[in-house]
DNA sequence: GCGACTCAAAGGTGTCACCTTTCTTGCTGT
DNA sequence: ACAGCAAGAAAGGTGACACCTTTGAGTCGC
């Protein structure tokens, strides 16, 4: 599993574990939306106390996935009311059943961030930021043409290279979803979907990218990124 | 102020005003990162009991806000770190000084998402989602057209519009940004940048987005979202 | 005088017992 | 039937306490 490339080390407080579990619990529909379970009961299925109980209610409800209400107990909301976009939620989602959609609509944020990421970088990216892109599309041409396109140094070329894209767009809110293009990367390579050989386009569209960027040609650094992105689009059955 | 557009109405307990306070106080740099707080102080800055604070420090640690460590206290972390789509957070950096640098990110992630999001509904909604749009569009240009381009009921129909054509992509991930839209549009109105009159141009495009999506023309749809964004991103001053 | 070790205090973590507040439910009286 | 009221359930909130980790000061040895 691919989990350690997101750096999540949440200190290993007790409550974290628990955390994990109801929330995974809720999102593959253990507990359903509308169901209602009193904190006294989750105190003792999860054997903590109370404090604890409840601060993964909090938690949970600033989430948006439960509502607590007196007299009738912590309550799971339906899905349209949680905070798709919330890291630990977006972890979630990608357990058990719900991977491959989760995935998919992963691919559709990148679809819609990479490109106006780019545009953005080209308008403000400095020198430095346009050369080490260069730098990694090139390392990814030497790997992916020596046969190593499947191999780890690969995926983590390919995951500094988005990483540092969406960093340069200068929107934190951009930047700040990262983690979801490593999900994607990470996970094409954990399916199998990643070829030792990779189609040659990718290494020029990653190196065009770099280019553009370089150049402050926001339309062209736009429209590389979104040929990038629509190629993963489409291994994921696209038309 | 637009605080009413968004349905925030967190149970009005205790800790969620605390929350509230802590929140805007790290936002507002009156807590810098890199700062340190004992729980206890904390505890007697708000007036409350040690199980408020504890879930309350828990859930801006959930939001990446603050790290709480043994025999340390509790660091607020740098802004790098924080879960900057996280609702709450957004609200948070739209108040003070933050105002406008968050409407301009906000923008900048409408740039990304609505094209996209129009592109998706091309290719998913169903036509009595496509008429409705169609039926708001023409709402605008009604009210526009009358001069009510800046009251409340021509807000009111925009918003209505965008959040529609989010949820119409069909990505959970996407629709759940509708809040973003809402707060930019209302922000305008706000700042008084809608004009009575808006530009006949934006009826064109919403209308025109509309019926790309009946007719199932993801390209179209796509480029006449982006001419809608591409307008406000300009009046905020971005060439 | 400098480094390594020890140990005590600080402060977060987890548990408990207990009170308050607010809903819900159902009964009662008209 | 229906309005109002009473009872009780469960979350909200408080405060005290034991525990465990970390830090940093002080001590010992070289």
């Amino acid at each position: 599993m691919s989990r350690s490339l997101l750096n999540l080390s949440p200190a290993p407080v007790l409550h974290n574990s628990i955390l994990e579990r109801l929330g995974t619990e809720i999102v593959q529909g253990v507990r359903p939306p509308g169901s209602v379970i009193t904190l006294a009961r989750l105190e003792d299925e999860a054997g903590v106390s109370r404090t604890v109980i409840r601060e993964v209610v909090r938690i949970l409800e600033s989430m948006g996935m439960v509502e607590s209400r007196r007299r009738v107990g912590v309550t799971v909301l339906p899905a349209t009311s949680w905070s798709v976009l919330d890291p630990q939620l977006i972890r979630w989602r990608l357990t058990g059943a719900e991977r491959h959609a989760q995935l998919h609509r992963l691919t559709e944020m990148r679809l819609a961030l990479e490109p106006t990421a780019a545009r953005l970088a080209a308008r403000r990216a400095s020198a430095e930021v346009g050369i080490e892109l260069l730098e990694l599309a090139s390392r990814l041409r030497i790997l992916g043409e020596a046969g190593q396109g499947h191999e780890q140094p690969y995926l983590e070329a390919d995951i500094a290279f988005h990483a540092l894209l969406l960093a340069a767009s200068g929107n934190d809110m951009i930047a700040s979803l990262h983690g979801i293009v490593t999900e994607v990367l990470a996970g094409r390579t954990d399916l199998g979907l990643s070829p030792a050989d990779p189609v040659p386009d990718a290494f020029d569209n990653h190196e065009a990218i770099a280019r553009a960027i370089l150049d402050r040609d926001e339309d062209r650094a736009e429209q590389y990124a979104k040929a990038v992105v629509m190629e993963v689009w489409q291994e994921l059955g696209n038309t």
